[in-house]
DNA sequence: CGCTATTCCTCCGTATACTGTCAATTCCCG
DNA sequence: CGGGAATTGACAGTATACGGAGGAATAGCG
């Protein structure tokens, strides 16, 4: 390995190391780092989980949108669980190839699709939820109750400020 | 408004608050949720503070750990910052693009592209890590200096947990 | 009623993110 | 030394994400 001998004295597991738990002015300490590693973490688990299902935690939630606000618009559903509108489109295509919801053209407004969730996606999200249950409690898991709540909490009010100040 | 009067006796604001602030069994009060709205506002911030500089917070951060780490190799720069090997590669590519690094091949192990940064990259971080520090503390505003350390410390706490598993 | 502003959806372009695959290369064990 | 194992970088495919452009349709004002 002589191009990692020639970085300098430190074998390269070292240096990884040593920059990954470093102090707190690397990027790698920073909230902003934290919270992508805690997302590619909740995707990942998420995903372990709902395998047997084919489905994401974006189109989850898109579903479980569509079911509990039967008839809404895809913008007003992209409002709901803060997608992009552009980003709506497309998953709610997918949700549609895979007969999980319905999309109808509203009559008294041709501007409007409706959004209706099938059979067949009240059956997926019957047999989801507990899963994704597990999976949201298997990521917490390294909290207890008192922190779980604190950091829910944190988590609330920095969105609130944001949706504010928006 | 007629398809919305035809949705029910709510107003579609008033069905989005209401689903939006329901109880903790909703979708949008689960902790996968909340990371990926973290995650959005992070990268919101991230580029508006960073607008005149175009880079975004994934090139920020292998930027910051090529010059921290000059002569390592693209697979070793991914996990520094818990990047996916095949992410790594399109990174470094617009990174190069922009003449904020520069790729050469090792003599030695002709598998490998040694990384390293340019002036042009240093001047660029020289100019973002305050900034980046502003967008962090803007962030993190609605916590005091306590909540701030529970917060990050939570966080490095699942992300440590779900590293050992891996 | 007609014109303008707004709303809703779709498409394009760019960037991130991960899985899987592949070829080239190097390592390592026998 | 020779050949299988491992590593590295590149690529394809799928999905998320966001800004912006554009068209169709409606709403609202005069």
């Amino acid at each position: 390995m002589q191009s990692e001998m020639a970085l300098g004295d430190m074998l390269p597991e070292e240096a990884v190391r040593d920059a990954a738990h470093g102090g707190m002015g690397d990027v790698y300490s920073k909230p902003g780092h934290l919270i992508r590693r805690l997302q590619q973490i909740a995707v990942a688990v998420f995903a372990q989980e709902c395998a047997d299902h084919d489905i994401t935690p974006v189109q989850y939630a898109a579903l479980v949108a569509v079911r509990d606000n039967p008839g809404l618009d895809a913008t007003r559903i992209a409002a709901l669980v803060a997608f992009d509108r552009s980003t709506i489109g497309n998953v709610l295509e997918r949700l549609e190839s895979k007969a999980l919801i319905e999309r109808r053209a509203n009559p008294d407004d041709r501007r409007v699709k409706i959004l209706k969730i099938s059979r067949r996606g009240l059956r997926l999200l019957d047999a989801c939820e507990p899963v994704v249950q597990r999976a949201q409690d298997r990521m917490l898991d390294p909290l207890d109750a008192q922190e779980r709540r604190a950091f829910t909490t944190f988590m609330r009010r920095i969105i609130a400020q944001q949706d504010q100040t928006r």
